[in-house]
DNA sequence: CGATATAGACAAGCTGCTTGTCCATCGATA
DNA sequence: TATCGATGGACAAGCAGCTTGTCTATATCG
């Protein structure tokens, strides 16, 4: 076996830098959107969003993006529609479902979080200066992940 | 404002690149460590045993890498030390306080959590070659993430 | 038209984390 | 050395997010 000793260390470390990067990106995009006035959300809100966002979601569709029950899910829509993010429309074409869909709050909020990725990020972004830096982002996307859809946080 | 509308996208794209390789990272590493017979610890346990096989962990000091409280984390050192991966050792100059220590199980386990994120990652380093993955690890270790520290799943 | 699957809701329960309180011990200071 | 605030750790109670299990109404396929 001891062949691959350099890449393991190499393996090592890029497991642990995207996840540290990962955590304070979290962290970072969190407090933004805290402190741009959506107080009463927390991290793993930001995934129902995004898909919610996409379009053409129902709740069981959600729970399997999110990887969670459906009734977890439901409990997740729940709270976002009693805090006036989210409201449920009549499904075009089965009377049983209920289409998700983002209020003008919860737009300005998918905004603000947008924004303040973009803010968190901008540091990192100054560190390796544009050209660095969009081709960092061009062999990430190479890697092509294949899932937000897991929350995991 | 309008001028950075390309940058904007980059920065969106690359936290939602992070966010996404790293939660397919950690599932990839939990299902290979589960597979290797570490069946009952969760991927937040990672972090915990990151710390203390680092040597020189309290119960207080893991409570504050892990941002949670001190209860939290005695609750989850009393899990791991039923489990058999952690031990209570004498602090040598603190009478209150108690060394945490991996026990040779919580060693092999973490051992089969190295191997299975280098499994996990391999495919990725196969995708962009060795030289483009070098390149890619050391860029994002020049963005200098302060922490694995902060679990966030 | 009948059988099976699916969207969503209701109920109960568990687990991981929190806050609050307490004691023993440490470190600094008088 | 005696005292006092700070700290490591433990105990207790409670909460929030998720789970499994069950039910009804509707959809879809034979």
């Amino acid at each position: 076996m001891s062949e691959p000793a350099v890449p393991a260390q190499e393996s090592l470390a890029f497991s642990a830098l995207v996840l540290a990067l990962a955590g304070e990106l979290v962290q970072g995009i969190h407090d933004r959107v805290v402190a741009a006035g959506f107080a009463d959300l927390r991290p793993a809100h930001g995934f129902a969003f995004a898909r919610i966002s996409h379009g053409g979601a129902t709740t069981a569709e959600l729970a399997g993006h999110l990887g969670v029950t459906k009734q977890a899910a439901a409990q997740l829509v729940d709270e976002l529609v009693r805090k006036g993010y989210v409201e449920r429309t009549p499904h075009p074409t089965d009377a049983r479902a209920r289409l998700l869909r983002l209020t003008e709050h919860g737009w300005a909020c998918t905004r603000a979080a947008d924004a303040a990725a973009v803010e968190a990020v901008a540091p990192f972004r100054e560190l390796l200066g544009p050209e660095r830096f969009a081709a960092l982002v061009r062999d990430l996307a190479a890697l092509g992940p294949k899932g937000p859809i897991r929350p995991t946080w």
